[in-house]
DNA sequence: AAGAACCCTGTAGCTACTACAGAGTCAAGC
DNA sequence: GCTTGACTCTGTAGTAGCTACAGGGTTCTT
């Protein structure tokens, strides 16, 4: 099948397939006469693995762990539990992060009763008052992302191309 | 002050506040003779503010708005607090995202029971059938990231530039 | 033969910084 | 005066994981 068969039943981008063989993740795939990608069902199914890891919130350097050890049947895999495990606590860290935000963003936005002029606005008190004090670095470890996602672009593709 | 004195009292580093002024989040400063950024304790105060909102996970653009109003005290804060919501409401979507995929992760860590080889590995193994399914993608909304911190630098900081 | 739909490579854009090159400035010590 | 080192300047490139587009070629349908 052509790139944009596979990108179909992928359900990824024609981009993020061409990016991931780029990256070494996919292997090059075969040619047409035409210079065309050619892939086969073992194409389909290790783009499917990376997506399925993908979408559990993994790296892309954490995919090629487990990609090794999927080429490598008669490893050890050792490291593959100690990988997941890691990366769950990663997630699970992220969690206990977010919920201490949450609590903070709640009380800042319990500050502001009803609507009333900036100038008395509790939360931009608030937040003048709390800058006050010294910043302290919150010291993050592990690599699960801040309180934004990151899988899905933000901009609805608006065309950015003239900066600002 | 220099740029390295506002860099200490605010715990940012000089890139970044150069970045900000940019970005036009921080104004320009007055310069010394030799063209050197000379700040006073607005621009400290400010650069709290922004250190403080971004601890919070809120992106350059709410920040933005936020100042604005900040400078605007005679405007009404609705939209401070619709803000507010917003990214409260992100951060929750976050959470129940990455719960749901705690779960999915220690379920998929569950099928390795002991370390044997990567053949008969059940993580692996796991992976791979969950991607003959299809991938459906997650409709993920907002800004909160995936699972990995963005705050934070990933590299440790190789060659910290000796004001420690 | 025309046009739509597909494919190619290469490059630039996104966020929020971080790092570095190559140059200028300033104070202290010799 | 000269050197050394800490500091500052501008500008550019890199990070993750894509996404988007320019400018071309190919294939399919009519």
């Amino acid at each position: 099948m052509k790139i944009g068969e596979l990108a179909t039943v992928t359900n990824t981008q024609i981009e993020t397939i061409r990016y991931y063989e780029r990256e070494g993740l996919l292997a090059q795939p075969g040619r047409s006469e035409a210079n065309y990608r050619i892939y086969g069902d073992e194409h389909a199914g290790r783009l499917s693995f990376i997506r399925h890891c993908r979408g559990l919130d993994m790296t892309l350097d954490e995919i090629r762990v487990l990609l090794r050890f999927k080429d490598a049947p008669t490893e050890n895999c050792q490291v593959v539990n100690e990988l997941l495990d890691a990366h769950i606590g990663h997630v699970a860290q992220r969690i206990r992060e977010l919920r201490q935000l949450e609590k903070q963003l709640k009380g800042l936005r319990d500050a502001c009763i009803g609507t009333q002029d900036a100038q008395h606005c509790g939360i931009l008190t608030e937040l003048t008052h709390i800058a006050r004090e010294p910043v302290s670095r919150q010291t993050r470890q592990g690599h699960v992302h801040g309180a934004h996602s990151g899988t899905v672009a933000r901009k609805p593709a608006v065309k950015p191309r003239g900066r600002g």
